[in-house]
RNA sequence: GCGCCCGUAGCUCAGCUGGAUAGAGCGCGGCCCUCCGGAGGCCGAGGCCAGAGGUUCGAAUCCUCUCGGGCGCGCCA
């Protein structure tokens, strides 16, 4: 602010030291001793002690920025501490849409950040491949496949309506002809009326679901389930890899039911007290562990609920041995965030290994009109569609501008936009800019001589240059700040901040002059700001070009 | 009804483990070198930090209440 550094201690001791602010300031000060790198030590305002540091000490971080080039502002807060971040583990049902994109773009940058502050990052998918709504999907791609071989069907209301379950239906018949085909009469015989028809839309497709298995047997229902799942998920891993997105690891909810992991979860909860039966159905008994009542994990048909793998899921993270889990969530699951901790205790573990990231939704925009979307029809903007109509870096730069755990306003037009209007170009132009530079170094004749730059650096006295110097020091704090307090708009913002100083510095003054110690000077400082530019874009999974 | 989150410039948002004159982008009104890329820069107008109390030397920041908005309260995932 108005120091180098500046220091508060004078005005938070005054009272226990019965000495107004002021005075107890001037007293530390007059005991300071005397340092060559701090030229000089003022009070101000209430009581503030501000610090001034010698300008060549300044200089230095250049020297160490184009020494250290990618691997500066790294640090070792994380001290090799093992964390896990899972993101996105949308259901396999359909693909991504532009609610998942931000958790992608958040939950990526943030495992960046977490990776250069030295943690050791485990970044996960959980596949949710079991339980009800799979079997939904499985039972939609037979029926749009029984279209294909030209059955006449009444397409559930709660089925996924979408296209592209018409496409996998259309697959499994090229692949397999009619070996999966019945008569429809047979498939729905006997079925309660869905919800156009007067029924009720959830018993309607749950016995069809029932039929789809009786009739495909288990090793049928087998590959029309895994056709669905297969295609969807691989569609999946796509789309993220194209948005910048990648994991160590896809973690599968069957397997923890396959492998007897949920069940030897249901046994330790149970050893431990917390299970007990009533209404048919095994409860888990949060409530006496901070949630607000309890929960079933085992139901009254036998089948075990979301939440008894979910406790698996943790259990399985706790056993692999992580320092942190993190997990990241859509807003709408807060209320979830109890039971687990909840779980996790009753396992013996400690709740606080646990944290959960709130993503909030983005309402999307066209200029002034919202888009309007809805899942149960099919119509939403997918996380493709997104990445076609702004491009990845746009559409990475404009979910994690935000703080994550507010309610954002997304402009796809202003995303969009190739204008000064967007703030994406502005950092990337600065970048860009400093590329420019230097490739006009050759056409104007000079030749490089890095040494001399370095050697140089106190001839950048302007204000512009110092104040490009001071920001470009603190990369390594904010970087680590970023990343501790899991906040990767911290990090945007300093870069459009850098961005902005470089712009202005820019327009003020001539780099490629002919003294060639200055030029050389320049050259430095410039060079620093797109190492600077390019370690923080290459952390957001932004791009980096070198024109525009 | 109960619980969690949020109300900061016309708009979108930073700032929130209390600190100096509350910031940025867009929009709006002026302006900018025959010279490295004008996707840039400079200047200006624009605020009772939703409202009311409280704690404190000091509150946008912490506490309480009111008003306004979002979300959650399944043997769904």
């Amino acid at each position: 602010m108005h120091g180098d550094f500046a220091c508060n201690i004078a005005m938070a001791l005054a009272k226990s030291a019965k000495l107004n602010p002021r005075e107890l300031a001037q007293t530390i000060v007059n005991a300071l001793p005397i340092d060559a790198a701090i030229t000089k030590v003022e009070i101000a305002g209430p009581g503030f002690i501000n610090f001034f540091a010698d300008s060549s000490a300044q200089f230095q971080v250049i020297s160490h920025i184009l020494a250290q080039g990618a691997q500066f502002g790294l640090s070792t807060a994380g001290a090799g501490q093992n964390v896990q971040v899972e993101f996105v583990s949308a259901n396999p049902t359909g693909p991504l849409h532009v609610g998942h994109g931000r958790g992608a773009a958040y939950g990526s940058a943030l495992a960046n950040l977490l990776q250069a502050a030295g943690f050791n990052v485990h970044r996960e998918y959980y596949v949710n491949d079991a339980g009800r709504q799979m079997d939904i999907l499985a039972a939609s791609v037979w029926l749009r496949y029984l279209e294909v071989c030209g059955e006449a069907i009444a397409f559930p209301s709660n089925g996924y309506r979408g296209e592209y379950v018409r496409d996998i239906g259309a697959d499994l018949q090229q692949q397999h002809g009619t070996a999966f085909l019945k008569p429809a009469a047979e498939v729905f015989a006997g079925i309660p009326a869905d919800e156009p028809q007067g029924g009720d839309k959830e018993d309607h497709i749950d016995a069809l679901i029932e039929r789809v298995k009786l009739l495909l047997a288990a090793e049928g229902y087998e590959t029309v389930f895994q056709a669905g799942l297969q295609v969807i998920l691989d569609d999946i891993r796509d789309d993220l890899a194209e948005f910048g997105v990648t994991y160590q690891e896809w973690f599968s909810e069957r397997r923890l039911m396959t492998t007897g992991a949920v069940a030897e979860a249901l046994e330790r909860l149970q050893t431990a007290g917390y299970l007990y039966m009533k209404d048919g159905a095994t409860w888990f008994a949060s409530s006496r562990l901070g949630d607000e009542k309890d929960r079933v994990v085992v139901r009254e048909n036998g089948q075990t609920t979301y939440f008894a793998s979910d406790i698996a899921y943790h259990m399985n993270k706790l056993d692999r041995g992580f320092d942190q889990i993190i997990n990241i969530w859509g807003a709408d699951h807060h209320g979830y965030i109890p039971r687990v901790k909840a779980a996790m205790q009753a396992l013996g573990a400690d709740p606080e290994r646990l944290k959960v990231l709130l993503v909030q939704f983005a309402v999307l925009y066209r200029g002034e009109e919202k888009v309007q979307m809805s899942t149960r029809s099919g119509e939403f903007v997918t996380l493709r569609q997104l990445r076609n109509e702004v491009g990845g870096d746009a559409a990475r730069f404009f979910y994690v501008m935000r703080r994550s755990d507010q309610h954002m306003d997304f402009d796809l037009k202003l995303a969009a936009s190739k204008t000064n209007e967007n703030p994406v170009y502005y950092v990337q132009y600065a970048y860009a800019r400093v590329c420019s530079v230097l490739r006009q170094l050759d056409e104007k004749g000079f030749s490089r001589d890095a040494a001399l730059g370095l050697a140089s650096l106190e001839r950048l006295q302007e204000s512009h240059e110092t104040s490009l110097v001071e920001t470009l020091s603190r990369y390594p704090e904010v970087l680590e700040k970023a990343a501790l307090q899991y906040e990767p708009h911290q990090l945007i913002q300093y870069l459009r901040e850098l961005a902005n100083e470089f712009h202005t510095y820019y327009n003020a003054h001539q780099f490629l002059v002919d003294d060639n110690a200055l030029r050389e000077a320049r050259l430095a400082l410039i060079g620093a700001v797109k190492q600077v530019l390019g370690n923080g874009l290459k952390l957001l999974g932004i791009h980096t070009p070198e024109s525009m």
